[in-house]
DNA sequence: CAGGTCTCCTGCTAGC
DNA sequence: TGCTAGCAGGAGACCT
């Protein structure tokens, strides 16, 4: 499930794969992929434009075009492969991006729960900010921000932390290891976190999340980033680990569910 | 209006 | 061994 360290590992890729490429054609096997065009107006509108660069912000990730702006949003499994044409197309890929050189770009997505924009440019800042909060390395995040936004929030820190207009990009993987270093536990109302703690979770997260983007992100299951295979699952403390000791304290770590989001803790180092 | 629940999807897995 | 029900989950829609 791509977060943030997965989606800037894809936009590397995508920068290093289709900058520069110009779209001659495009394939739309799976036309609800497109959420806010009808299919033929997406076609009209995106043939002959090129990539001019491509850009992330919090999970998203912003194509440029010529004059237009296409996000797209992995959610779960959404996956972008370079192919030369006489490549088979595979079972999930939802969407072609046929370019003049012979070479396609593929979105492929087994859960279908992926979304793709198209957008003048001024529509596509607007989407965005409307939707997401500060980036997890912004200067204006800070504990008074953190306390501003959490004051009134009696919803359990996990699912505030989680909530992309506020920091955005955290997932639920990151999230689990982040209260984990700030030894808070997941089920503690927003509004009881005290400020040292949420200078604390501002800290941790940017440690978690430049780490996980160094190694490329965390693979599990299905996640890969143009055939790359992130390797930050090495490295996690308590997600996925439901019934191995702690590492600090060796208590076991639990697993329950809050807000329907899989939730890992080790119930003796992160405190109510 | 904050906070909860439902929805979208497919593939894996537990249980029989 | 083969079947199916249940589960997983980001974020928007919808309800209370």
């Amino acid at each position: 499930m791509p977060e943030l360290p997965e989606v800037e590992t894809v936009k590397t890729v995508l920068v290093k794969n289709v900058k520069n490429k110009t779209i001659k054609d495009v394939v739309i096997n799976y036309p609800r992929v497109i959420e806010n065009v009808y299919t033929e107006e997406f076609i009209d509108k995106i043939v002959h434009q090129k990539i001019t660069d491509i850009k992330r912000r919090g999970k998203w990730l912003i194509f440029k075009l010529t004059d237009l702006t296409m996000l797209s949003h992995l959610r779960m499994e959404g996956k972008y492969f370079l192919e030369t044409e006489l490549e088979p197309v595979k079972k999930h890929d939802l969407f072609i991006l046929k370019f003049t050189d012979g070479t396609e770009l593929r979105y492929n997505d087994t859960r279908r729960f992926g979304k793709i924009y198209l957008f003048k440019n001024e529509e596509a800042e607007e989407f965005l900010d409307k939707r997401l909060g500060l980036e997890p390395w912004d200067n204006n995040l800070t504990k008074e921000y953190l306390s501003e936004k959490f004051v009134t929030k009696k919803t359990p820190i996990k699912t505030a932390l989680l909530d992309q207009s506020v920091i955005t990009g955290l997932g639920n993987i990151y999230v689990n290891e982040v209260l984990f270093l700030s030894k808070i536990n997941p089920n503690r109302r927003a509004c009881d976190v005290s400020k040292e703690e949420l200078k604390l979770i501002i800290k941790n997260t940017r440690e978690v999340l430049e780490d996980a983007i160094s190694l490329g992100g965390t693979t599990i299951i299905s996640y890969a980033a143009g055939h790359q295979i992130g390797q930050y699952q090495n490295k996690l403390k308590v997600h996925f680990k439901k019934g191995h000791p702690c590492e600090k304290c060796n208590s076991i770590i639990k697993k329950e569910s809050i807000n329907g989001r899989g939730t890992y803790y080790c119930p003796s180092c992160q405190k109510k």
